[in-house]
DNA sequence: TGTCAATTTGGTTATATTACCAAATAGGAA
DNA sequence: TTCCTATTTGGTAATATAACCAAATTGACA
């Protein structure tokens, strides 16, 4: 139809797991093995998420000896994510000045 | 697990129907009826995914007369979408620099 | 070159999403 | 109230996602 390279976007970010492997990549750049632990999910799992990321163009990764270090493609990201944040403050304000 | 409502707001966008209807949202409010036809498909499809926006807290609907407008529920959506666009625009630069 | 740990891929199943059609509902106007 | 249009909801089928396990691949290093 039309926008579908920025659906790509919005939709790389729309799982829970993929979204907090992104704000876990904010703070520094993780291998696989790293993440994999932090979610708890099986690495095949993992390496999917990332697959899917990689692709979306938000994140980056990058082999060191044996592991591979994946990271923000863009700091831009960070101010992306932040914009999410205010849209669902307004909704949760939107939400309770309704029940006032 | 985590991030879930902000998947959510994410999940919304990540459909090109969704998108484009939040785009055309930006310019000035639509009814259903409008969205329907500048879409092309079903009427009960279009209905279900302005719910998604609404229930995701992108958009908010009003009724005139016989009619329902949408309009978008924030106009920080706007700098959100645009956000998108320079990820999207880093990623082809990326990709073009690996060409050269 | 062979080994070993890290990573990816494929298969399978369960669940979620999406679209259309048909029917129900709602609400303004006669 | 009754009609008529706009909108929503429910049913159903096709497609897409996501998770796990098992197996294959990759690449650094001995």
């Amino acid at each position: 139809m039309w926008s579908n390279a920025r659906a790509t976007i919005f939709k790389a970010l729309g799982h829970p797991t993929r979204l907090y492997i992104c704000e876990r990549l904010q703070e520094a750049p993780q291998c696989v093995c790293e993440l994999t632990e932090l979610v708890g999910a099986d690495i095949s799992t993992i390496s999917k998420h990332l697959t899917i990321l990689r692709n979306a163009g938000l994140v980056r990764s990058e082999k060191s000896g044996t592991t591979v270090y994946y990271s923000l493609a863009c700091n831009c990201l960070t101010q992306f994510l932040q914009g999410a944040e205010a849209l669902l403050k307004r909704k949760v304000e939107a939400e309770y000045s309704v029940l006032t």
